[in-house]
RNA sequence: GGAGAGAUGGCUGAGUGGUCUAAAGCGCCUUCCUGCUAAGAAGGUAAGUCCUCAAAAGGGGCUUCGAGGGUUCAAAUCCCUCUCUCUCCGCCA
């Protein structure tokens, strides 16, 4: 959430912000039920203070006393008006909370205005040396793509979206993550490995409740099966305060990730493309506020070192404010090159949420001065396996069925060729 | 799943209706003392929020003793519900 102060005091410009993202938020709303929150907070407390004044008084009188019963009475006329003024502030601030809540992060003055994923602008792309497409085919086309990933039976187990990876493809699978979380290590992330279900105020911390309650997986009692490790992994510091020295912190866990997708139908979803479980390793970082931005970039950097270790074509994309997130303030996606399909598929999602999921999550950190402030938060994707396999499988097709696998998987994985 | 015991500040832990403004100890911070160290002395040491103030500092109000509800003029304390932790038993990868 944000800073309330800073929305009550720069409220036009905070209102003209958040009118670029597409959220639904009526700022005048909020600003209405805050009003209407803090004199609903003020008569109550002159009330409770009141009482209470009143009470210690009556603390040292004789029980047996007149003074005593007619204090008594007196005070009961002053809790019945103290209890009717804590109730309608009380509904006065769960209004207003359940409102505040629906109050997206503003964007940073950087992030281009745009109204959807059209105004998204692509930094540059980055190729391969030797690039050769020639045998390039769409991963679902490959001959024997069934052996290796099996549609047909997790749609019979479980349902559309949930393939089964089989022999050399689950192998592969396994090395991807192997490699990714290698990679994390060395570029300074501390592993995790995470729960798959969070409670509700996990899921509120983050943003995903609720915004996008519609796109996870509930249990019916009270979990919720993560749409990426972000979850647990920003939740795993909730109401912690840190020592400034330490930080910044840097974690990455590797999970299975479960979305539901609503909504998404047609080409897009062919194959690989988009699952209702997949696996990914997420790369979470806690920053001080001054240094958040230069740690985006950093993040990136380590999330585009993965795609050009594994030597695919891919573009950074700067996301307009339309095609924002609910909790970001900034926002990359990288996309590989998917040469089969002829179409950038997004595998990692680099963003800067600034300090709206630290007041969400409570993550704080005590200053060399001995204040207290809010930590800002970042994650990226690094990577999602699908559809870093799905390039795999299309750009490294040799033409007869057979996939080089690239060299850098090689600790994990003996061969240099898997055949489906 | 059954039985029992618990949940209090950074930590340990006292507190069974109103002087709780939460004891005491530990830790931490500041100052003092002392060749250094150790020891000692004094003071300080939760968070949130509202008001005051040009701002900061300071001051004041309110909230928070696992969560929510109730009883009462008044709740850490009594009652109810829930969550979690620990011990024992059962089951189990």
């Amino acid at each position: 959430m944000l800073d309330i102060h800073f929305f009550r005091e720069h409220f036009d410009e905070v209102k003209a912000k958040l009118a670029t993202k597409h959220f639904a938020c009526d700022c005048d709303a909020v600003r209405a039920s805050d009003a209407k929150r803090l004199e609903a907070l003020k008569a109550f407390e002159a009330a409770r203070a009141r009482q209470q004044a009143e009470s210690k008084a009556l603390a040292s009188l004789d029980k047996t006393s007149e003074a005593f019963k007619e204090t008594v009475r007196n005070l009961k006329v002053l809790s019945d008006e103290t209890k009717r003024l804590e109730a309608s502030f009380k509904a006065a601030e769960a209004e207003f909370q359940a409102l505040w809540l629906t109050v997206p992060n503003i964007p940073d003055a950087s992030v281009p205005i745009g109204k959807t994923s059209q105004g998204n602008k692509e930094l540059y792309q980055r190729h391969p040396q030797n690039e050769d497409f020639s045998h390039a085919c769409p991963h679902y086309e490959l001959p024997n793509f069934e052996h290796g990933l099996d549609f047909a039976r997790g749609n019979k187990v479980t349902g559309a979206g949930f393939p089964f990876y089989v022999g050399s493809v689950a192998r592969l699978v396994r090395a991807l993550i192997a490699f990714f979380l290698q990679s994390a290590r060395e570029n300074g992330y501390t592993e995790l490995l995470p729960p798959l279900l969070v409670n509700a105020a996990s899921a509120t911390a983050t943003g995903q409740l609720p915004d996008k309650e519609g796109q996870m997986y509930g249990t019916g009692d009270g979990f919720y099966c993560i749409p990426t490790a972000e979850v647990p992994v920003t939740n795993f510091f909730r109401d912690e305060i840190f020592e400034e020295r330490d930080l910044p912190k840097k974690y990455c866990a590797y999970s299975a990730c479960f979305r539901r997708e609503a909504g998404s139908w047609g080409k897009d979803v062919r194959g690989l493309n988009r699952l209702h479980q997949f696996d990914k390793v997420e790369l979470v970082q806690w920053v001080r506020p001054e240094k958040s931005f230069e740690a985006l970039e950093a993040l990136r950097k380590d999330a585009e070192g993965l795609l050009q270790a594994l030597e695919l074509p891919y573009r950074v994309l700067e996301i307009c404010t339309g095609d924002l997130g609910f909790p970001h303030a900034k926002q990359y996606d990288l996309e590989v090159w998917a040469a089969g399909q002829q179409r950038w598929l997004e595998v990692s999602s680099c963003s800067c949420f600034t300090d709206f999921q630290a007041r969400r999550a409570n993550i704080r950190y005590r200053t060399a001065e001995g204040t207290l402030k809010f930590v800002h938060t970042l994650n990226g994707s690094g990577l999602a396996v699908p559809r870093v396999l799905a390039a795999l499988l299309e750009n490294n097709h040799l033409g007869d069925g057979r996939i080089r696998v690239p060299s850098v998987l090689k600790s994990w994985l003996l061969e240099e060729v898997i055949q489906l």
